[in-house]
DNA sequence: GCAAAAGTGTTCAATGTACACCCATGC
DNA sequence: GCATGGGTGTACATTGAACACTTTTGC
């Protein structure tokens, strides 16, 4: 059965960001048609000698240089005309970075206008099925943000109550109660106290977290509005 | 980018269901090389023309002359060499069917040699990687049985507690208490009793009930151990 | 009348949710 | 001394888990 016409397959990947307290994905603009001038979800082809995960992770290091992000395939798009064209596949990836880590990549002949952040809610219209994709992620976002501590991917390596709080809101979208999310948090087990605080602020100092490494995937979940 | 070399993209169908009181997965035995005389997972080669989702349903109707069931894509697997002799990515589904709709497909020059029920608990040497898409699509059942009341594509129609209760046990291989399984799946409001009761049984008859067609997606989770 | 499966409630523990005030600092 | 964000505890409601006996039928 080998032989068959055949189709092409791409890695799309979402990558998410916190920046200036919002949750952000980043865009690229394309350079040539289809969709010239829109923005898109980063992405590339696939190819012969690399699996699916490795071409994400390529991808993601053309793109932002950045390298180690927590990365996870989500689901796979193929509509057989979701690409003006051709027939294209592609296998979508959401990735969380730290945004201060991040160094545009140069859009070397990538055909690329522009690459740049956009709060998730507030986005341009987008090229091919990108929405959709994206909506997805980030459903699948929150979900798994419930049980499994993974805003940890996208704050630095020491962090306060109150960031690491402010994360959760902007993915879930909503409020959390303080006191409730604290004392959540902290049965988690997952957190190590260190004795430094905050300085910069012009206000009571706020202690300073960061994660066990040698905590568990797979806890309880997590929050409730107020 | 378009028109660089490429891949073959097929779906491979995990398809479950409850047959002598345990869970088991319908496997096809390769009548050809690769793997021959193997037992694999039914799947097929996607045509230009359909979707993802279009083409794992004509698959399952080739194989099992059943429609309408329910069908969910689960993962998609690309590691360079899982196929032998070329670069085959798959797209992975979960179906869930009850056994007595289920007419086998002729295996009509399909190059199969049998297909057949086998336990989930005590499976064959399967080919290819089809071992772990085997284990990755009874995690994410299991998972779902937690929040979504997927158990009702197993049963009949009309069916007891007890068998909803023995169907939930055979997904997740593991007893769970009488009294707490109804009183929350009830509370689901997801049933419908009858003023119907099996007869055929040589004991105290049991009361039927009804998956409630409007139901809701997405409730709250199910069971524990007892 | 007995074997076998159907059916039924209560207690306790753990978790989730709502809610308000004092503390430490910079200015 | 005051404005700002940091930090803390308790009461109540909901959910989960453990557990044993009576009922109805066929034989």
């Amino acid at each position: 059965m080998i032989g068959q016409k055949t189709h092409e397959v791409t890695v799309d990947i979402v990558i998410f960001t916190i920046r200036n307290g919002s949750l952000e994905v980043l865009l690229v603009q394309r350079g040539h048609e289809p969709f010239k001038d829109r923005w898109a979800i980063p992405g590339g082809f696939i190819r012969l000698s690399e699996n699916l995960e490795e071409a994400a992770k390529r991808v993601l290091y053309e793109k932002t240089n950045v390298k180690d992000v927590y990365l996870e395939q989500i689901y796979t798009f193929g509509e057989p005309h979701r690409y003006p064209g051709a027939r294209v596949i592609t296998v979508s990836y959401v990735a969380l970075i730290r945004s201060d880590d991040l160094v545009f990549g140069s859009a070397e002949g990538l055909n690329i206008r522009q690459i740049n952040w956009h709060p998730v809610y507030d986005l341009p219209n987008l090229a091919f099925d990108h929405r959709s994709i994206l909506s997805y992620a980030l459903k699948r976002l929150r979900a798994r943000l419930e049980y499994t501590p993974i805003a940890f991917q996208l704050l630095p390596k020491k962090f306060t109550l109150t960031e690491l709080q402010r994360t959760y809101e902007s993915i879930l979208n909503q409020e959390l109660d303080k006191r409730n999310f604290r004392k959540k948090i902290v049965s988690l087990g997952i957190l190590k106290e260190h004795d430094e605080y905050t300085k910069e602020s012009s206000k009571r100092p706020a202690r300073l977290y960061s994660f066990h490494e040698h905590s568990i995937e797979g806890r309880k979940g997590l929050m409730s509005a107020q």
